[in-house]
Order: C-alpha cells, then sequence, then structure tokens
RNA sequence: GAAUCAGUAGCUCAGCUGGUAGAGCACAUCCCUUUUAAGGAUGGGGUCCUGAGUUCGAUCCUCAGCUGAUUCACCA
C-alpha cells in the first residue's frame, strides 16, 4: 500500500535499492565497520609535509556530490563535521570492471546514504583537505531525499527551517543544521556539569516514582493514569519533593534527582507537557545556604559549557559571576516601583496594584496580589541573575515560615533573562504546621483552584516522625539550557517535543475497494481521485461516478478499459 | 483562550487586477579528468492545506475549518 504513493525520487532511489542487489550489493550489510578517525581530527592535525593519516578509514553520510568524467567529489558526515572526499574511478575500481564507479557510485548511490571509505588524506589544488578514496563500502542505503542545506562563505542556502517538520523530524534537523546539535551537546554538557558538582559534594543521585499514587511538590494540574492490576488510578509526577524528602526522613543527608516532571497545561515556548528539572534536598541546611550553592554551581555550569562565565543571550550579555544580586520581594518591588508595601492590607495592596495598572480580581488574597505585582512589574526587568526572597506565607505550602518576618516564608526564586529559573526554600519540617497548610490548600481547591495541592496522609507521616532541618532546591533544566545556548523557545532544547498529533486520513486498503468488485487497476485510479475510503466513493451516484472514471482515464491517456455505467451502479450496490 | 501572519514541487520560495502554475537546489538523461552552494544542455515532478460560497471561470476574493509561527493571556 505505501508503494502507491512513492514520489517520483522516492522510487528511483527503490529502483536502485534491487540494482544493488542485482549487482550482489548488499545495500544493508551486517558486520561492523571499524573506524579509526573523524573528520574533525583529520581537519584539525592533517599535515602535509607529516605524511600523517595516511591509512585512514571513516563512514559517514553523504551530503553533496559532484560528479565528473571518471573522477568525483562529495562530502561525507560523520558525528563530528563534514569532509570532502575525493573518488577517481580507477582507484575504486583496479580491474577492468568499472562498475564499482560507472553504476555504483556514479548512478546508484545519493545523497543521504550512509558508506564507509577507506583512504589517504591530502589537500586538493583549491587547498582543501581531502581523503583520496581506495576503497568504498555502502553501509545503509538512503530511500528518501534530504533536504540539501548548501552553504557558502557562511551563507545558508535553502535552509531547512520550518519548526514544525524540525521538531516532527528532529532526526533530520540533526542532519542538515549543524548548530542544533550543539545545543543537545550542551544540554548533556550542562547536566554532566551540575551532577559533577553535587557528586563533589557526596550527595546521592536517587530515582523516585514517577507514578505516583498522588501528586504533590507543585501546583500544578496532573496526567492521569490507571494501573489495571491494582485498580487504581495514578498519576505522573508534577514534581518529586515529597520524595525526596521522605529520604532525607529516611537518614540521607543530601540527596538529588533529575526528573522528568509531567503538567496538563497549556504549551508555549517555555512550556513543555514534560520537562526535566532537577531538585536537591540538603540536611541541616536553610535557603540562605542554598544560595550560595546555587551560585557556586551556576557559576561552574557556565565555566564549563561555555568557558566564561559570561552568557550572550539575544543582544544582552548575561553574567553569571558571583556575586549575584539578592532582594527580598518588598525590596524589589520598592526599587522597580517606588511602593514600601511591607506593611500594606490586602485592601492597600489592592489599590496600590490599580495605581500600578496590574490586574487583579477580588478572588485574589495578600499573596497573590504580591505575586502578580512583582511578575508584572519586576521579573521582566531582572536580565543577570538575580535572587528573590521571602516569599507570602500563602503562595508557599512546602516552606517553612520565616524565622523574623511574620507572614513570610524562608524561600527564594532566581530569575535570570526575566524568568524564573530556580525555587528553594527552607523545608517546612513542622508535620502540624504542614497539616495546616495542607488544608488551607485544600479550601483553595474547593474554591475552584485546580492547582492546589491536595493533603498527603503518606508525608506528613513521615514527617512526624521527624525530618532534619533541610534546605531544597529544584532547577529547571530545559529553562537553564534555553540561556545558555541562547536558545528562544523551549522545543528548542527538547530532542522530541510535544506537537499535537497530525490528523491522520482514513484510508481504506484495496482489498475493500475489490470486495466491491472493483478491478485492482481501477482501485489505483480511484485512490487518485480522492476517494480514500470505500464510504466516500460510495457516497456518489453512479452516473456522476461513471463519467468521473472515465474522464480521468482520458485525461491522463491511463488507456484503461473504461466500466459500463451498469458495472459502476454494480460496485456501489455491493 | 485572543490577535496577527503563513500553508504552492522532495527543500527554499516567486506568482500582478481572478483566466488550471514558475525559479533555484534536489532528481533523471547527456557533455566535461581536481570540483567548491561546481558548470552546460535537455527532461520529469503539483489535490496550489481542506470544505463551502461568489463568478462563465478561484492558487488569488468571501466564509468556515485544519495545521504552524509570532505576540499576549493562562501556567512556578
Amino acid at each position: 500500500m505505501e508503494d502507491k504513493h512513492l514520489s517520483e525520487q522516492e522510487a528511483i532511489r527503490r529502483e536502485a535499492l534491487n540494482e544493488l542487489r542485482a549487482l550482489g550489493i548488499d545495500p544493508y550489510p551486517a558486520g561492523s565497520f571499524p573506524v579509526n578517525t573523524t573528520t574533525t581530527e583529520i581537519l584539525e592535525n592533517f599535515n602535509p609535509k607529516k605524511e600523517n593519516f595516511s591509512d585512514v578509514s571513516l563512514a559517514g553520510r553523504i551530503m553533496t556530490r559532484r560528479i565528473m568524467g571518471n573522477a568525483s567529489f562529495a562530502e561525507i558526515q560523520d558525528e563530528k563535521g563534514r569532509i570532502q572526499i575525493y573518488v577517481r574511478r580507477d582507484d575504486i575500481c583496479t580491474g577492468e570492471d568499472k562498475t564499482m564507479y560507472n553504476t555504483v557510485f556514479k548512478k546508484l548511490l545519493d545523497i543521504g546514504d550512509i558508506i564507509g571509505v577507506r583512504g589517504f588524506v591530502f589537500v586538493t589544488k583549491m587547498g582543501e583537505t581531502s581523503i583520496h578514496v581506495k576503497e568504498l563500502v555502502l553501509l545503509s542505503k538512503s530511500l528518501r531525499p534530504l533536504p540539501v542545506v548548501k552553504e557558502k562563505e557562511g551563507k545558508v542556502y535553502d535552509s531547512f527551517s520550518d519548526p514544525d517538520q524540525r521538531y516532527r523530524q528532529r532526526y533530520l534537523d540533526l542532519i542538515v543544521n549543524p548548530h542544533v546539535k550543539e545545543v543537545f551537546i550542551k544540554r548533556t554538557g550542562i547536566i554532566n556539569s551540575i551532577r559533577g558538582f553535587l557528586d563533589a559534594r557526596e550527595y546521592l543521585e536517587v530515582e523516585t516514582p514517577v507514578l505516583q499514587p498522588l501528586y504533590g511538590g507543585a501546583a500544578a494540574k496532573p496526567f492521569t493514569t490507571y494501573h489495571n492490576k491494582l485498580d487504581t488510578r495514578l498519576y505522573l509526577r508534577i514534581a518529586n519533593e515529597l520524595y525526596l524528602k521522605r529520604l532525607i526522613v529516611g537518614g540521607f543527608e543530601g540527596v538529588y534527582e533529575f526528573s522528568k516532571d509531567f503538567r496538563n497545561e497549556g504549551m508555549s515556548r517555555f512550556h513543555n507537557p514534560e520537562f526535566t528539572m532537577v531538585e536537591l534536598y540538603v540536611a541541616y541546611r536553610d535557603y540562605i545556604w542554598m544560595m550560595d550553592l546555587v551560585e557556586e554551581m551556576l557559576e561552574k555550569v557556565a565555566v564549563d559549557v561555555q568557558g566564561t562565565t559570561e552568557v550572550r543571550v539575544d543582544d544582552k550579555v548575561i553574567s553569571f559571576k558571583r556575586p549575584w544580586k539578592r532582594y527580598t520581594m518588598y525590596e524589589v518591588i520598592e526599587e522597580y516601583t517606588g511602593f514600601e508595601i511591607s506593611q500594606m492590607d490586602e485592601q492597600q495592596l489592592f489599590s496600590v496594584a490599580g495605581d500600578l495598572g496590574v490586574e487583579v480580581d477580588k478572588t485574589m488574597g495578600k499573596g497573590k496580589i504580591i505575586d502578580e505585582i512583582f511578575g508584572k512589574k519586576c521579573e521582566p526587568y531582572l536580565v543577570q541573575p538575580t535572587f528573590i526572597t521571602d516569599y507570602p506565607l500563602e503562595m508557599s505550602p512546602l516552606a517553612r515560615k520565616h524565622r523574623s518576618k511574620p507572614g513570610l516564608v524562608e524561600r527564594f526564586e532566581l530569575i535570570v533573562n526575566g524568568k524564573e529559573l530556580c525555587n528553594a526554600f527552607s523545608e517546612l519540617n513542622d508535620p502540624l504546621d504542614q497539616r495546616e497548610r495542607f488544608i488551607q490548600q485544600l479550601k483553595l481547591g474547593e474554591r475552584g483552584d485546580e492547582e492546589a495541592m491536595v493533603l498527603d496522609e503518606d508525608f506528613l507521616k513521615a514527617l512526624e516522625f521527624g525530618m532534619p532541618p533541610t534546605a531544597g532546591l529544584g532547577i529547571g533544566i530545559d529553562r537553564l539550557v534555553m540561556i545558555m545556548t541562547n536558545s528562544a523557545s523551549i522545543q528548542e532544547v527538547i530532542f522530541f517535543p510535544q506537537m499535537r498529533p497530525l490528523k491522520k486520513e482514513k484510508e481504506d486498503d484495496n482489498a475493500q475497494f475489490t470486495a466491491l468488485g472493483i478491478p485492482e487497476e481501477w482501485v489505483d485510479v480511484i485512490r487518485k481521485m480522492g476517494y480514500t475510503t470505500v464510504e466516500s466513493f460510495k457516497n456518489n451516484k453512479p452516473g456522476k461516478l461513471h463519467n468521473e472514471l472515465c474522464g480521468y482515464n482520458k485525461k491522463n491517456k491511463l488507456g484503461l478499459q473504461n466500466p459500463s455505467p451498469e458495472e459502476v451502479k454494480k460496485w456501489l450496490e455491493n
């Protein structure tokens, strides 16, 4: 059935595949093809005087081809980069039989095929380091044409740039857009850097459940799923906080986890339904201490992946060099709006919001209004790494109350480039206070807040056994990677971002058509006329169809024997 | 969820005031013994996103839908 929809180019490649087989060449050979160098290694280290790289073995994908009479140039691309290869007829065909060059290389290979070559490195007259090929092996035949992106003097032609196609077919994006690969290499570098930092301090990397009977640790809507054997609903985690704290209760003094979290919310260039966080919990520490750790860790990350503390984002330079600015929530609001709100009650805050043109409504409590003012009037302007500390209690049900400021909690967020990057607090370890906070959340939930947390009795039980004072931290890895790689959207830093499913066109197979008595050769025609289902086909008057069929046959000079009107009528009746 | 823009060949894009479509690359055939987004000649390739409407006639105008992008909103 697939074969019916092949483009001309695809058909030609399949034909080439058959011809290769006929020549006794396996287009998908078994066995390894050991490589002894890489493209960049050659380009960086080849020295004609030293005559090094005199026997290289290299494999990769054919990206360009320029065929002459009996000598050709092509470029092959491996994981590291591209290099030109020079293929001469009499080198790869040492005997009388020139099939390998004339037929196989020139006609049956295509851009996109994966080949292995052996030969020596030299410099062409044009001054380009190339491989003079002595032996060439097809390793994998490509059946679909690759988007061909060309480049000259830094200028890119015919770039493969449609985001939809790039994300849906990321492998193509990776093949033809080399800078994309860089982003993901950096992503792994960032994660490794963080892991190295935390391991050096002997915190234990752990794993906690993705499938949870109760979700918690964040304010978000979950995905739900179902376990058949247990006959119970499960949730995909929105955070791993409550499990990591149970481990602190259990006696570990420093645990962390890189976790995929899932939130059933809107998608945007800053939100993907599944995203990666690293969460860290350290016993006998508080949020002040945690701020220092974050500074040190992210400075190290910047240096590890960039070689410098300066990161260029759009037209700005962001410096991760310590120390960073620290404001309390009230201070930063005063700095950016001129209003000193620390002593204000809900009514006063409401009018301040009005003066500032910040939209608020009656349902919002004090904490929510403050958060709204901060989000609109301060956060977007905080480009350099800045810590904001001491948040309103209402918004932080898992953070401990501030040791000296009533109504606040010991919490900080790190803002970089106008976006929240980390969230941390001195963890609430008073089980009775925690129960009270959960109850408050339940009330919010009853009022219709879909993101309110649920009461986790099992977690409370753990706290009741006693949890040491603990500092906790969460960092959004995707957003960190966005900053470190100057990426405009989260989709650029996730290999396979969530995409709306493509609408599948319903299609019946040939057997369903032939069952009506339609001859095989006409099924094709019917399909091409746009009737892909039996239903859509039968939903016509016989006269009209008969007309259309004959017309199509004539117009496209198919030379088929036209069916009679009676036959068509019969098809529809079957 | 809202506004704006877009959807035409495998890829990147043109297409005037409505008259059934073009270019470059890719592909095919041929020419050329080291080219540089190779060059030259010839050729094949299209459900102009889908569906209605207006019209003698729609890729183009109108409406609805689908998909995407951007900005905003929502969202730790």
